[in-house]
DNA sequence: TTATGATGGAAAA
DNA sequence: TTTCCCTCATAAA
């Protein structure tokens, strides 16, 4: 379940565990035992991450980079509780708890050199103080496609997937089609302003939970797939389901091969352009349901 | 038992 | 724009 804040949280988690510790490393499926043979039994300084990017430190300048991509999971366990070693790409073990990582996209062993390089070709991360909106901004600002494209692009907004891109675009009411150069910048800058806080908030839980309190539904009315993407959301995977702003059905097509998620009366046709209508601190440019 | 889909992205066409 | 990769819970048969 890979967006940046689930990325961040595991970077976290992985320092708070084996921080400067020495730990076992070790490759049971083969595939990257090449590179555990080098780690098994060195300290592991420290992890980070940019973006959907994950880097674990080990002293001697080795730097294990991972991307988990759209299946890849990276889970803490008790040692004793785990099995199934013919899919278990990666396990960083100290003599009770064991990080098992299964499917990614990648997981390759590089230099400090290399690793700098992955980071200069990111866009900032919004979860990230040392982040720049500014560079996000031109991008945006000169671009031909549509807003919905550039926030998937990882070299514009660093991090940010399908449901964050559906749901920011929902929160701002801004069409998903609008040529991302006609997005005002009072738009943007609420946009980063909000993945910024949302993101943040999430990496604590590991959840995405978008849907402000005044819009949450009765607990007998919530989706029970929740939690299958883990929080509760305005539009993603709720194609059909009337939206918790209006009412109107929410929408869904299959847009540069992902799924497109939005309402079509609180996100209309060319909406962002201009800066939204505030009124009482709503940010949604629609009546709320009668 | 087999098929499907998913929070992603690179490579091929 | 389509195909492919990697996994696994869920759905369909």
């Amino acid at each position: 379940m890979p967006e940046g804040h689930v990325i961040h949280k595991l970077a976290r988690e992985l320092t708070d565990k084996f921080g400067g510790k020495q730990v076992r490393v070790s490759s049971p499926q083969g595939r990257f035992a090449d590179a555990t043979a080098i780690l098994d039994g060195t300290v592991l300084e420290d992890a980070d991450a940019v973006g959907k990017h994950l880097f674990i430190n080990f002293e001697a300048r080795q730097c294990v980079w991972i991307h988990l991509g759209l299946i890849g999971k990276f889970r803490f366990k008790p040692l004793s509780q785990i099995e199934n070693y013919d899919t278990l790409r990666l396990l960083i073990a100290d003599s009770k708890i064991g990080a098992e990582l299964r499917g990614p996209q990648w997981c390759r062993l590089i230099t400090p050199e290399e690793k700098l390089a992955v980071i200069a070709k990111s866009g900032p991360d919004p979860l990230r103080d040392d982040a720049d909106p500014e560079r996000a901004w031109k991008k945006v600002h000169n671009a031909k496609r549509t807003i919905a494209q550039l926030l998937m692009d990882q070299g514009v907004f660093a991090g940010v997937g399908n449901i964050y891109r559906a749901e920011v675009l929902f929160r701002h009411g801004v069409d998903p089609k609008l040529p991302a150069n006609k997005l005002s910048r009072e738009v943007f800058d609420s946009i980063w302003a909000d993945l910024a806080a949302l993101m943040r908030a999430d990496v604590l839980t590991g959840q995405i939970d978008t849907v402000d309190p005044e819009h949450s539904p009765e607990e007998q009315h919530r989706d029970p797939r929740v939690d299958e993407h883990g929080g509760e959301v305005y539009v993603y995977r709720r194609a059909g389901q009337e939206c918790l702003v209006c009412g109107e059905p929410i929408q869904l097509e299959l847009f540069a091969g992902r799924n497109l998620y939005w309402c079509p009366k609180c996100q209309p046709q060319a909406s962002g352009g201009e800066p939204r209508a505030k009124h009482g601190g709503a940010w949604h440019n629609c009546a709320p349901k009668a």
